[in-house]
Formats: C-alpha cells, structure tokens, sequence
DNA sequence: AATGAATGAGAGTTCATTCAT
DNA sequence: GATGAATGAACTCTCATTCAT
C-alpha cells in the first residue's frame, strides 16, 4: 500500500524504490521474472524486507517495473513524432529505439505470469491505451505520407514489432544485434507501401489489442 | 541416455513413454518449461514415479520432447519440398504449418533453460543442423526460381521465422490467430523477390546460427 | 510367507534365494544395510519382484541374511574347538577368522535398524545362544589351561571382541589391517593369564593414521 | 564455508544456530548421521528453513557438529594433560571422559557418509592433528615413565580406543556401562608395561548378554 | 514363477513472505 | 524504517513395495 505513487516518499524512501526498480528491470530483462526476490534486493543494496515494504509482492514490483517502463517508452514515441521530419522516419527511429520497449513487450507478452499481472492493473492499461493512441498517429500519418501501406492498422504494426521485440537467443552478441537489425529491415520492407501481395483478414486496429471487451 | 533407442520397451512403458512426452507438449507449449513435473505426470495420467523412471530429470524430458518435436517439424519440412510445386510455396506451406514448428522455437530459443539443455545434446544439434540444410536448399531454390530477394539467406529466413514462431499473447484465440496470419503475410511481403530497400549487413547464412564455432 | 524354511523350495527358487543372500552379504558387510533393494536385486542378477517374492520385505532380508551369517560362524567356532590343540588357541584361531563374524556383528550391532529387526527374530536369538554356548565353553576351557585371567567370564571376552569387529575406517587396506592385527594383539595380551607377548608388526605412530599420503 | 567465525551472528541467530548443533549432537549421537533434516530442526525448536539458511546442507551440518565435537574433546585433552599428576593417568582420564568423544569418533569413523565429509574439511583436519599431537605427548611421556608398554606408539593407542569408543547396542544401560567399563580396563591391561590390574565390577557371562530379562 | 513397470509416500532443498531486532 | 532471520509451503527426486505382463 505504500507503494501507491499518491504518497509522496521521504527522500531516502524514494531512493530505494528507485534503485530497486532499476535493479529489477536489470535483472527482469536478463534472466526473466522468475528470480528470487532476495536477488532483486541484493542487487539493489537492499534487504529483503525493505523490498517487501515497498512492493506488497512480487506482482506489485513487476506492475511497478512495466509501469515504470511504459513511462519511458511513451515518452520516447512523443519524442520521435515530435522530432523526426516524417511519420515514416519516426515510426522507425521509435522502432529502433527498442531498448526500453524489449522490457516492455516482455513483461507484457511474454511471461503469462507477467501478463496477467498487467492486464487487471489500471495504470498498466493506462500507459498501453496512451501508447496505442501515439502509434495510431504515427502509423495513420504514414500512411497519409504513402510511405506505409493501405492495407494495414496500428494493431498489425504493433504486433508485428511486439513480435521483433522479443529476446532472441543467439550464438553471440554480435550476431544477434545483426539478426535484429536485417530482421527489423525485412519487416519495415513488408510494411512499405510499394504494395506486394494482399494481406488476409482487415487491419487490425489498436482497438483489436484491447484486452477487455469479453472475458 | 534415458530415451535409449536401443532397448525396446514394453507396450505399456512405451505407451506411458508416449502419453508423457504428448503430455509434457502439451503443458510446455502453453505453460512453458516451468511446470511442476507432478502435473506434467498427472496430464499424462501416471504417477511422478514413472515420469521419473523415464526421464531421469527435467532436463532429460524436455531434451526428449524437443527431439520428438524437431522430428515431426522435420519430417514436414520434407514433405513440403517433396509435395509443393515451387520452392516458394514449400516454404510458405512449410512456415504455416506452425504449430509443431512452435513448439520447438520455444524450446530451442525462449526458454534460457531449455535452450542450455538442448545445447548440450548431440541429437538435437544433428536434428536442428538436418533442418538447416533443408531449408537451405529451399531457399535457393526459391532464390533461382525469382521468388525470393536475392539479398538474404537461409539464417534471415530462419531467424524471421523463428519470431513469428513465438507464442504471442493475445486477447483472444482469434485475434491471436488473425494476427498470426497477417503477421506472417507482412513477413513473407518483406521477403519476396521486389525488393525493396537495401539491408543492413550481409545475409545471415545457416552457419551464423551455428552454436558453437567459438566458445 | 514362502521365505519360510520350512516349506523345500524349487532348485531355481533355491538358486535364487542363494544368489539374493550372497549378493546382500556382499553389499550389506561393503555399503550397511540401507542399500535400494533394486541394487541387491540387480547384484544377485534378479528382478525386484523376484527378492520381494523370497524376502517380504527387507526385514526379512536381513533376518534371513544375519541367520545365514550365524550359521557360518558357529560352524566355524565349532571346527575352531574341535580342531585346536587348546583352547586358548581355538578362542584365538576363532577370533581371527573374522570375515563371517564381521558381518554379523554389524548386523547384530552397529545398525540401529538391523537391531531392532533382529532382536525380534527367534531363529537369530537360537544362534546367538548357540555361539554363546560355544565360547563360554572354550572361555571356561582356556581359564582351567592357565592361559586366559580368572576374572573375566563369556561376556567380557563377547563384547571386547564385538568391539573390535567393527568395519574400521583406515587410510588404507594396509593400514587397516595392520591396525586390526595390532588391536586384536593388544586385546589378546589383556586377556592373558600372563600378559606381556610380543606384537605384530611396528609401532603404529600418529603418522600412520594421516589420512593424505597417498591416494 | 557456512559457519564463517569471521561475520559475527546476531544474537538470535547464534542461539538457532547453537540449538541446531545441540540437537544434531543429541540425535547423531543416538541415532546417526541419516536423520531427516526436518527431525533434527523439530529437536532445535526452529523450522527446516532456518536449518538450512545456517547450514547448507546435510554435509554442512555434519561439518559443524565434528567441528564443534573436536573442540571439545581437544580441551579436554588439554585438562587431562595440565591437570593429572602422571601421564598414565591423564591418558586414563581422557579415555574415560568418553562421552564427547564418542560422538567424533562416530562421526569421523563408523559413517561412510560422514567420513568422507569430513575428511575433506581442512579445519576437521587441522583438530585432528592438534588431537593426535596431544596423545603423542602423552603416550611418549606415558613410555618414559614406565607405565606404558614400549613397543606401541600412539597410532595403536588411537585405534584401539577408537574400537572402545563406538556405540555399543547393548540389553540395557547398566549393562552398556559395565561393559565400557570393563572392556577399557582389559584394554588398558593389554598396554601397560606391566599389565595384571585387577578388573572393575564382575565378570560378565554370557547370561548377561540376554537380551531379553526386561523390556 | 519371474520380471520390471507403476505407484506414492517421504526426504532434501528453495524461496516468497512475515516478523523480531 | 531498514534489516536479515525464521517460517513453511511447494517442488524435485528416490526408493520400498505392489501389480500387470
């Protein structure tokens, strides 16, 4: 209950939830949301219990952490529309920015543990809605712009990329940022509006990854 | 070791051999690797002691269901090439046939567990270098055939591919399956012979995705 | 039930029973008494199913293997007296055919479990009698020879000898040996009417019992 | 590794910890080193959880009590030595303050398991030779006085104590502790220089090797 | 009657969470 | 408020014993 962001925390108090908070999303984004707590705290400089005093349990703490990151990602959506020249260049120059949306996506899609944590979180809902409004924008505007094909919606886009951002296993560092990037460029290709052959079903649209409509 | 093809086993034990490997499919793919091996066993409709006289360990019943699986997904990849009339299309119908394929990108390349267990086992390396080398021949073919860009290479193909295969978290079982599909249509667009724009790097043949070469 | 000794048995079902009491022996007297039933099945060369059909339980296993185990040594402590010149030397020769005795004595006495089963078993208490019989006899003769002190009876002689059956944990085969000789040399001269024989072998300083030289 | 004298306990961890150990000692003693874990934390008034946050594992625990058990019986050693007036008798004293003792020499030599435990535990190692360098003091100074045979050194006396300071299974207390008794004097009789000592209590019969009078 | 497969209770160990210091 | 100790439920794995083949 402490953890609610209303409260404001005494400056010592907020340190600690930050360092656990990077310490998480360090260790989240490496080995997965399975670690045992008390590594979480260690990496932090923290004890355990000081952990749990801040984050109720380990659902509290990843909701805290994918809130935290959809924060960061958000902001870097507006940062690209509002600094690239074209919607196109933004749609990639966010898209390249995956750093921080890896983290995301994983949290978000990845884990099923994660996952449902995420989905009754209002805030979660919150950021992911915002996010999704930012994208449709950009992708709508490309399209205007007829870099990006007709045929498609925000949904598709999302997807596509969610699927991108995934952690991929590699042989080796260096081949696994090379597979990203061709892999990233094959599908900007498919995106591109020089059509290419007709996609089945309709474009999904940002309303198509709502969670809630029935269940 | 456990899975030894040469003893042959009793019909029961081979059944209840089968029945937990359908089981463990079953429960990895939509659980993952995680999964208590008491469930895994009641699925399967034994006691955990049998599960254990089969498989010594988890390890050993995921290296087990993996090599099963690479089976099946290989045995698909041939009668694709055997059965389609151009390579283009073996390859299409090849990626759509996913839901062994799944299974085993899963495997071999979510899990951080599952991907050091299968590393160290020559069985899986041979099967996943057998699957290799058919695609490989696919993909030229369908390179001589004009189909497919000429600036790629099998590696692109299978890492593209290995993507898309990944478990996505939808909403619902439609809306996963249509983002599937449309997915893959975006990826296959992105592919094909009319270019596009160039790539970055240079093709990833199926050597880069080799394991071992150095450390 | 069929473990009865009354009731003759089929050659093979004899085979058997020998095979499974010789290779508890073996393992009981090399690795105690907690051994998996599955590994002594496997050292007699029989499947679980068939030890369990001759011995209940492991209870009965080791009742019977103990019986079998008595057996010997009375045979042997009954050849030590008629054989032997005196009775002094039958009580030495008898001591020194240690092998059988060994194992019966750990059975009979180290092992908390093995105790307590045996306790219970009427057969076992019937040898144990016998033997006690047996050396209070030579015990008595070797005192009316001179050769053993007046002040000590069966049960002195009983237990100090219990005592040095024990599996000793030596550094190594030599040593232990060595050690054992020693021992039973010492115990010997404390016996004596007259004390004072020399002993085998050299001294055994603290050195000896380093357990790091070699190996 | 766990019992790290260099980090100091807080206070209720100390005294946890010092209950595990007292209750390991109470029940190894009694019972052997295969107890469950969870019966040794039951005796210590703590949950499994707690045993195992102090010790790692069963190995440990072994570990510690040895350790702790050596202790005690060096300074007892170490009194014998300072305050009997002849060397003879601080030996005589030390062998007869058995009681800690047993348990080492239990856990050092009787145990398989054990026994390998501590033999690669160098500070096991270390008590033991400070041990062994003590009863060299004493049994060279016990030869110079004339009261210990001479062609013996403190190897021999070692083991033969060793034998002495096993448990011994025996029909009832009284009896167990004659017999101690009584086996130390003939013991003690086999390696004085002029042996002839008359023997404590009366001679045992067989009768009292019965195991069954009471209970 | 022999075999070895199946069962399930129980032991060892880990870790989320609570609580005393 | 912070800390790290304690707890116990949950999980992995083993093995005595039973049972189908």
């Amino acid at each position: 209950m402490t953890a609610d962001p209303e409260t404001p925390l005494r400056a010592d108090a907020r340190r600690n939830r930050d360092q656990i908070i990077a310490a998480a999303r360090e260790i989240f984004t490496r080995q997965g949301p399975d670690v045992p707590m008390e590594e979480i705290a260690r990496a932090a400089g923290v004890g355990v219990g000081t952990l749990y005093r801040r984050f109720p349990d380990r659902d509290a703490l990843i909701g805290a952490v994918a809130r935290d990151n959809y924060t960061r990602v958000l902001n870097e959506a507006r940062a690209s529309t509002a600094e690239e020249p074209t919607a196109w260049e933004a749609l990639v120059r966010f898209l390249r920015q995956t750093q921080e949306l890896k983290l995301s996506v994983q949290l978000a899609m990845v884990s099923q543990v994660a996952a449902s944590v995420l989905t009754g979180d209002g805030t979660i809902d919150e950021f992911r809605g915002a996010l999704l409004a930012e994208l449709d924008v950009v992708v709508h505007a490309a399209q205007a712009e007829g870099a990006l094909r007709k045929d498609i919606d925000t949904g598709d886009v999302a997807m596509l990329f969610a699927l991108l951002l995934r952690q991929v296993i590699s042989p080796s560092e260096d081949a696994a940022r090379l597979t990203a990037d061709r892999c990233m460029a094959l599908m900007l290709d498919g995106l591109r509006a020089q059509p290419g052959t007709p996609l089945p079903g309709r474009p999904l649209t940002s309303r198509d990854l709502d969670w809630h409509p029935e269940h």
